[in-house]
This record gives structure tokens, C-alpha cells and sequence, in this order.
DNA sequence: CGCGTTTTTGATTGTTCTGTCAAATACTCC
DNA sequence: GGAGTATTTGACAGAACAATCAAAAACGCG
């Protein structure tokens, strides 16, 4: 039924999120998004609506896609010290890679948005919340193993990481070097003792 | 000689950079900025330029009155534990306020700009390298006196702190507790020993 | 008072923005 | 092969955008 599309939905998104990730939501055009997506205006509106719900499309798939595989170490039932170390591996490594610079796309949007929408309000605090929660359960995990000696509350260590966790974003978009970067690092996982 | 103006410029500049905070550059017309600063459009481009000089009248404006002021502990010459304490108290308190939910607009910005816009990669390149540098020193001063145990190099301390300064901004933001962001800081400090 | 100077005012430029319209097109099902 | 349906295409509407123009207004100075 009806014409078959020319595009991958997947493909176009990856493109949009490409784009709202470098310029940010505002300083994207939509004629510059259907452009780098390979579609005419039409196609765009059609298939996602407006500029906004494209953007919160492109922020979901971000979420599920690439900020599950970062956290995925510390989803397991088993996560201690050692997902914790290979979370805080994962993310040096990304924002060392050339593309890295751009910082985390969640943590952009959040500083662009969070103030004047709700919705992306909501988004932020649910993600931290999320990460917050994640780390300090591996964080009593690993107390309780003997692995961490630090006597602070899992919940304070673990705020403590989830900020660094998103300074690191800032000050690689800031251009920071990758040895920076990693010795800010290593000093925040040694309070875990 | 000639007609005097009707309007405070410094207080047309702490106008504009309010607007420019709360909804970031590119969210911020030029009508709304007049509006805000209380005077015509043609007042405005008389005075400041353009749009972007005028955010850039307000970028330096905000790193001279507000950051610098916020840095001042750090910048005595003798400065030591007690001013890395004080700074991160002072930010934790103005986090904590009403208006601290927006965050610092130096960090609002270079994540709007950095990767499109070399001068305002440069800016905030400048001001992480002259705050890691301060709290490098500090670090320095506060180790000879003992008043530091850590054996760390001051520069990885110091990095460990930007990054976690930035990173309060980001959690601000996103609406974390002030009880949220006095743990994370209490247990970042904690790594000075 | 009137001249020169600077600012204000209100209209207006040309551009870009998001979103839509109508017609042409390409498929499936009957 | 024709009917029905969904997509593409290219043009385009209306608003908002950054920035400018020309004339009126408000001062200091002679």
C-alpha cells in the first residue's frame, strides 16, 4: 500500500542526531537537517512530525543506543569496582576519539534546554538519576566485597562520580587533552580507596 | 555634546547577558535582548555592534565580574586548602540559589559554541587552563604545609577539581539537590586527604 | 537662538526560519 | 490494468530573524 519509502528511518535519525549533536537544537535548521538526512522537507515532517519531536526521536535513540552501551558494565546484577572502572574507561576513550570533542549529546542538550523545557527538564534529572542509582549499587557491591575501602555512603560516592562524569564532557568540548582527561580520572575513581 | 543616552550601559550589558544565560546565544533574538535591555534596536547595534559582540561584551563581562569574583581565594598569593574549600563552598552556595539552576554561563556557552566557534573554544579553553592552574598552585602550597596528604601531582589533583567544577554546573542544570552537589563536593575534597 | 553632534524612534530591508500545499509518482491489492 | 494509498517533489506561505535607514529629538557650545 502506497509509495515505499526511499530512506532507512534509522539511517535519517542517526543523521539528524549527527547534526542537532555538533550545532545543537537551535542553531540546526530543519532544511539543513532534511539536507544531511537526504530528504526533502516533506518526507521529514511526515515521517517525524515537527523539528521538536525529530529532536526528542534523535535524544531517545541517543539514550538507548549509545548511552545503554556505556552503561551496560553497570547494569549487571554482579557491577562492582571493576564495571565502575570500565564505565569510566569507555567514556575517556570515547571523548578522546576525534569526534569525542563534541562531549556527551544528553549533557549538551541538557545545558541548551533544561531551563526553558520541561520535558528535556525531566529527561536530564531521570538520566542522572538513573546513573546515580546504577553506580552506587555497584558502590555497596563492592564495599560489601571488600573491594572499596572508602566508609562514605554509596549514594554520596556515587554523586560524586556521576559529576565527574559530566565535567568530563564539558571540559572535553572545552578541548582538553586526552592525558587530562584521564588523570582527572584516575584522582576522582581513588576516593573509592 | 550630542544627545546623552537614556540608558545605563553596564546595566543594558547585565540585561543582555541575563537573556543570554537563562535561553543561551542562538535561543536569544536581538528584538528580545532590546526588549530586555530596555532600549531600540538601534540603540543596541549603536552600542554593542552586533548580536555577537554583544554577547561577547557579556561573556567578558560575566568572566570579569562573576568568575573572577569567584576565584579570588585562589588567586592570593598564599592561597592554600582553604581557599580550594572556600571557591567550591562559594560555587555550591550560588549552585544552591534560585537563579544558580541555570548554572555557570561560561560552561552554558562553550557547550553551545566551542565546537562551532573558535573564539569561544578559546575562551574557555583559557579559563580551565587558568583554573586548573590556581588550584594547581594552591595544591602546591597546601602540600608543603602539610595541610594536604595525597601524593598525587598537583596538576592531576587540580584537573580532578575543574573537571568536577564543571561538572556541579551540569548537575545544577539538570536540577540536582543542593544536598546533591554539597555530597559530590564533600567527597571530591576528600581526595586531598 | 541655532549649529553640530549623537541618540532615539519607527519603519523597513532582505534573509532565514518552520511548516504546509498540491500535484506528480510509485507501489499494493483487486 | 485500474483503484487506492503513501511518499516524493517543488513551490510557497507566514512569521521571526539580524540588521539598516532616514528623520525626529535632545543635548553642549558658540
Amino acid at each position: 500500500m502506497g509509495r515505499p519509502r526511499k530512506f532507512d528511518e534509522d539511517q535519517a535519525l542517526l543523521a539528524a542526531l549527527d547534526l542537532f549533536w555538533t550545532n545543537g537544537y537551535d542553531a540546526t535548521s530543519t532544511t539543513a537537517l532534511a539536507d544531511r538526512m537526504g530528504i526533502g522537507a516533506q518526507s521529514l515532517y511526515n515521517t517525524f512530525g515537527d523539528k521538536r519531536a525529530l529532536f526528542e526521536r534523535a535524544l531517545e535513540h541517543y539514550r538507548r543506543g549509545i548511552i545503554d552501551a556505556f552503561l551496560a558494565p553497570l547494569e549487571a546484577p554482579d557491577a562492582g569496582l571493576a564495571a565502575i572502572q570500565a564505565y569510566f574507561d569507555v567514556v575517556v576513550t570515547a571523548l578522546s576519539s576525534p569526534e569525542g570533542g563534541r562531549g556527551c549529546f544528553l549533557v549538551k542538550s541538557t545545558l541548551e534546554l533544561a531551563t526553558v523545557d520541561a520535558a528535556m527538564a525531566d529527561t536530564a534529572r531521570e538520566h542522572f538519576d538513573r546513573m546515580e542509582s546504577l553506580i552506587a549499587k555497584a558502590i555497596g557491591r563492592a564495599q560489601a566485597a571488600g573491594e572499596i575501602t572508602s566508609s562514605e555512603r554509596p549514594r554520596s560516592l556515587a554523586r560524586h562520580l556521576v559529576v565527574n562524569a559530566a565535567g568530563l564532557s564539558v571540559l572535553a568540548r572545552s578541548g582538553a587533552t586526552p592525558r587530562a582527561l584521564k588523570d582527572a580520572v584516575r584522582v576522582a575513581l581513588g576516593v573509592l580507596g
